[in-house]
DNA sequence: TAACAATTGGGTAATTCGGGAT
DNA sequence: CGTGTCCGAATTACCCAATTGT
């Protein structure tokens, strides 16, 4: 297991992420403007949460929310299926990382954590209505611009409706044609040459 | 590695817990200002009873503290039972905040975002494995210091060994036994202040 | 028991931090 | 209000061999 991403922030990081000098974080957090957790030696460490509610309250844009590379997260039970999608991806954009939630449980804590900008989205999983979590990830301010990608076995035009209406982008028949996929998330491939590690 | 018998904690668990590299952790622990025990091979390891000394002894709080009111998280499928069990809390702890998850999604992103400190959690929902969603919730180092009930409707040894040797606390049969429940949690008596475990 | 990935300890150098006056 | 600078102190990075856990 990786133990990716730290909890906290330290003075830098939150400058950065604000757009602002180090000194000015410093000044908020004297001030009690944003809230801060100290080390035992005095340093100040935020919290993205807090970050989060002090931009909110301010009116601050968040500088980076799209930091780092592309990120897609493939939704699917079908573990099979949903290696295959992680490899087309990745052969045909080699700087985007996808990653896979095979239930409910990961795809809900990864939508938080690994914050896609792409959601590949089974509509029939078992014991998770797609179309809700799709509304879910729509209804919800931190997640509402992610572009979620429905996939189904049982396509009609209802359920294509349907899960649009809660807010997909559109809505593909499995088994799922390799080239419409990648042509939908402008994956377009072209015949250049994959850069390998 | 179950977390109620893990009575010590790793310099990378110190660290995360201070919002502090671990490296910083070690320079403490060399200086005799964090107590740590020793293995036979000389690596360094902590008792969270240490810890929490010698955070109040700087007047500092922990990364994933006893902040605002106890959060507790209710997954489970059954919309009824999960409302009368928040009643219950609600009414035992008037204090502390308790919200429902009805599927894994919901499960899944309110760990990352509602940060409970205690998650109630059904075994047997339906797309969803209790065990693993435990096991994920122990593995996280982001969660892993959640304390987590098991609930099933079909208790047997086994199945309480299996989810305890995963991480959860205890086992509970369904139905619900209320004082069972309350006393697990430390809500029977009036909120005394738990910080001897 | 062997193998292997991840973590840790030690030591030193480099970086970041807080506070105050500006 | 946001920022640059100075200094002592706190925190971190980087090296490599050893330990841990599976």
């Amino acid at each position: 297991m990786a133990p990716k991403d730290k909890m906290y922030l330290t003075p830098n990081e939150v400058a950065e992420l604000l757009m602002v000098s180090p000194i000015t974080v410093r000044q908020w957090a004297q001030r009690g403007d944003l809230a801060a957790h100290t080390t035992p030696g005095g340093h100040r460490r935020f919290l993205r949460e807090d970050l989060e509610k002090f931009a909110r309250d301010r009116g601050l844009a968040l500088a980076v929310p799209t930091d780092g590379p592309q990120r897609v997260l493939i939704v699917d039970d079908d573990e099979q299926l949903a290696n295959y999608l992680k490899e087309l991806v990745a052969t045909a954009s080699p700087d985007t990382v996808a990653k896979i939630a095979l239930d409910g449980f990961e795809a809900g804590r990864m939508v938080q954590t690994f914050m896609p900008q792409i959601v590949l989205l089974d509509l029939m999983m078992p014991g998770l209505n797609g179309y809700e979590v799709c509304q879910r990830i729509k209804d919800d301010p931190a997640t509402r611009n992610i572009r979620v990608f429905a996939m189904t076995g049982f396509y009609t035009p209802e359920n294509e409706a349907r899960v649009i209406s809660a807010g997909a982008e559109c809505c593909m028949s499995k088994p799922i044609d390799k080239d419409l996929l990648l042509t939908s998330l402008g994956f377009d491939n072209d015949s250049r040459e994959s850069v390998e590690k």
